[in-house]
DNA sequence: AATGGTACTGACAGCGCTGTCAACTTTGAC
DNA sequence: GTCAAAGTTGACAGCGCTGTCAGTACCATT
């Protein structure tokens, strides 16, 4: 037997199909009573619309579409980032019964703009959340909007207040870790930047400035190192940072990945960490909790950040209110066992 | 102005509007020059055809559905499991045009087949590639294939032949690993289970008594714990077998996580890998290169695997070709450092 | 009781494509 | 040149829903 269809619903009930819609939709003006002999037609026939109708008839689906750059290539898998981007928006879809729609790309890739184009065009998602760093590039940005699909951008580290945006307080929470090992008593404490393409990333540099000064510490070029956010970038950086004639007592890397490497080369070159050099991260990924000894981070919000960029995809669909532009989902500090006062 | 329509290419090229369709679906029987007319047409509108129309008038959709049991809970999100598994499938995604909609999910929550009854009716997917360990649950494979939605086990452990499924050679490449520790000396070579319902990860057991069984080595009970593929579980596994009384020199793991856990207990009890332990986890998840020693391990072709599931879901709906059922990708033993001669 | 406003409901016309089937054209064997 | 088989094409009828808009019922005022 056939599936139930909105007509089948409509007869049982007594009713138009158009207020079967309203009904199923959630869509206010439909007596109390209307609505409870619709509720219960739809129960007795164990109706469920068709998506592809729906989707025909309203030219959008039930999809939120959530595309990121694949970092695959310069971020080790094992950082969690893309899960837990994932399991945010999850856990936003399965409460309004969306389904996630995955599409990593490269944003070096040649035909992005025309891929996501056709990608929108051909599914059109209720709205796209857009990761960093793609979530900073104008062209990729417009490719979207031109479209008029809905889009919330992530972590795009420099909003225009022209597109919703869902961001953390990078710069504020990294100039709180870098005050923290000033506390500890380091006075040289280097910094390893990341991919400046990822915008994001490069606020925490700022705030990097601004805990020195706010500690009373004199910034110094010697103590920067230009890493890409691999493990690799925060080997060399090490590499540069400790071998140089500024050594630094602490080291604090724009992200974990890169603070690993500088694990990995403190445990090559013999140094004890925290003893003789204290370590910080960024980011909080799985990693920083299981190399040895644990890693002093800052916990970025990345679930509760995409969660909360999909719910307001859902719910622009809902109603039509786009309340503030970028909304803040704070970092926090998480002191491990990588950072210490320093030796003497 | 509106996106072209099949209509008005069929206009521009002085067609009907089915012989566009057979065009655009690559069909067969459709005379060359004709061919070449609708395409200049489509090209000259730049006409993309509407999916949602596609999907009302085909009942089905362009996606590939991947579902797996949502492994948060007991798997370290840093194994890369999901996302070698997304990797793959996307690769076949994006050669053949189709998206990815990830569907994870507890096999253990109330409403589970109910959940993806609705998924695969609501969403109509072109496939859906069932993970294990949900692909050896009957009930679960019962509630995708009774939808008539193509289906592909991935890794089931335990074929019935009646689905198609993509698995590894999980009980012959444990052997061999058997093999290999027996031969670099080890006489008492514990084993590791993993959880009881992931039935491929069960596989290795077998090959593991296989491999002992072919080295002349005699199979004990005091050299088996039962763990369920978590770190935590492999801590407490590796605690039961160190301390009790049959000591053993090499531990082979059913997966890396619980390798991991017994490195980790190792290292607490200052026993050094590989001097006095050798180690083996099976998986290759990125953090087995990541630890130190670096984890002698099998490398799992998931990504591989998952790619052939999506492309004969995708074949599968141009011909109706079958083909074998089961199809093998083989598994590879990966030696690094973790596994040496036993001492002495 | 008349008036104007708001809440509720339904008729209708597609959304843009594909499956089915019948009709027509070409091909190749004799 | 004939005929069956195979190749090629198009007419038609939806797929099952929602947007629009007009109409009806209800309510609170005057």
């Amino acid at each position: 037997m056939r599936n139930a269809t909105i007509d089948d619903v409509a007869r049982l009930a007594g009713v138009s199909p158009k207020t079967v819609s309203r009904v199923v939709n959630l869509e206010p003006n439909v007596r109390q009573s209307t609505r409870e002999k619709v509720e219960g037609a739809i129960a007795a026939l164990n109706y469920r619309p068709n998506q592809f109708a729906r989707n025909l008839a309203s030219q959008r689906s039930r999809l939120i579409g959530l595309v990121y750059d694949d970092p695959s290539a310069y971020e080790a898998p094992s950082s969690g980032y893309v899960i837990r981007l994932q399991q945010g928006v999850l856990q936003a879809c399965k409460a309004a019964n969306y389904e996630l729609l995955i599409h990593p790309c490269r944003y070096s890739s040649r035909g992005i703009v025309a891929e996501l184009k056709a990608l929108v065009e051909q599914i059109r998602p209720t709205g796209i959340i857009l990761a960093a760093p793609l979530s900073n590039m104008p062209r990729i940005v417009k490719a979207i909007q031109d479209s008029g699909t809905p889009l919330v951008k992530l972590s795009p580290g420099q909003e225009n207040g022209k597109q919703p945006a869902v961001a953390t307080n990078d710069r504020e929470i990294s100039a709180e870790m870098t005050r923290y090992l000033a506390s500890l008593g380091h006075r040289k404490i280097a910094f390893i930047r990341g991919h400046p393409q990822h915008k994001a990333v490069c606020n925490r540099y700022l705030g990097y400035k601004d805990g020195l000064r706010a500690s009373g510490l004199r910034f110094s070029e010697n103590l920067v190192a230009q890493g890409d956010n691999s493990v690799g970038s925060g080997e060399r950086c090490a590499i540069q940072l400790l071998k140089g004639k500024h050594v630094p007592t602490a080291i604090f890397a724009a992200n974990d990945d890169m603070a690993a490497g500088v694990m990995r080369v403190a445990a090559k070159l013999g140094i004890r960490v925290p003893g003789e050099l204290s370590v910080a991260g960024c980011d909080d990924i799985s990693l920083a909790r299981q190399i040895h000894p644990t890693l002093t981070t800052i916990r970025q919000p990345l679930a509760a950040m995409a969660e909360r960029a999909a719910m307001r995809l859902i719910d622009n669909s809902r109603r039509d209110s786009e309340r503030a532009r970028v909304e803040v989902v704070p970092g926090q500090i998480e002191i491990r066992e990588s950072t210490a006062p320093p030796a003497r």
